[in-house]
DNA sequence: TCATATTGCGTGCATATACACCTATATGCC
DNA sequence: GGCATATAGGTGTATATGCACGCAATATGA
């Protein structure tokens, strides 16, 4: 039983996300940022300034996950995080002009991952594989 | 956008990915195992004992990250390492008596996992969906 | 045989992941 | 107003992930 053989829905999962996730790092590593950080700084300026709890919502992750995840670009100063005026429990998550800059040379390299994983698994294939991705983690859903 | 709108095969993999092993997690969390070492205390005990590189290439990850792995189930005696006799760089895992009963209380936890998983996503559905995941992950291999 | 290359592996570092538990703030009800 | 409750978020802990680097042991070639 080797790696491709083991019928476990999770490890193949896994085995596939590390593999995408390691193919699209080393593609946009030309912009100093990690895909993860790129998805969540193409949601803060997509859906403007949000708390912590909404924005990961929109991302589908644990909220103590993403608090984690915005030290690094928080640090780089590519997002802000201000707490809210009407109610002082909520922070507020921004991104910077500086993260913009940064977003747009990342969105440069990660079209060329997408292309170029849609040059290699077919671009129809690679739509249907998504929509079933997304299925199946609507199916665990608690 | 929303999390299920976002169109990077990279985030859909993570996000699926994530979502799964939170599932599997919940469902086998009896055993007192985690997922990633119930796999890897499913190869041992089928591929017999191993060096580090060989159970790596086994799992298809990276050597060092699984290094790291095998040290809770190291420590809770689940496995055994030793060095080889032959050559000394080589160091041997093998599962111990305790990681074999371990590793049947969360096989059965497992089973029901995947039946539940099957029976909410539908079994053709579920296999065709594994198929175009190794095939994805096959597809970005370097 | 000995210098060099290769191989197997560990460690430091940085990020990712999430659960349990905690604090601070807001809100609702009396 | 004052207390019970709900909500937003942070932190401790543990595992997961992989790159860069280094060390020790083995293999190789002159």
């Amino acid at each position: 039983m080797s790696a491709l053989e083991i019928p476990c829905y999770s490890f193949t999962a896994r085995h596939a996300s590390r593999h995408l996730a390691q193919f699209y790092e080393h593609m946009i590593i030309g912009s100093g940022i990690h895909i993860q950080q790129f998805t969540i700084l193409a949601i803060i300026k997509h859906k403007g300034p949000l708390s912590i709890i909404e924005l990961a919502q929109e991302l589908a992750m644990d909220r103590t996950t993403l608090a984690r995840s915005l030290n690094p670009i928080e640090r780089d100063s590519y997002i802000s995080i201000a707490s809210s005026k009407e109610d002082r429990r909520i922070r507020i998550v921004s991104i910077t002009p500086k993260g913009k800059e940064k977003l747009e040379v990342a969105i440069k390299l990660w079209r060329k991952a997408q292309a170029e994983f849609e040059s290699r698994f077919g671009v129809e294939r690679a739509e249907k594989l998504r929509e079933e991705l997304r299925a199946a983690a609507e199916a665990v859903a608690a």
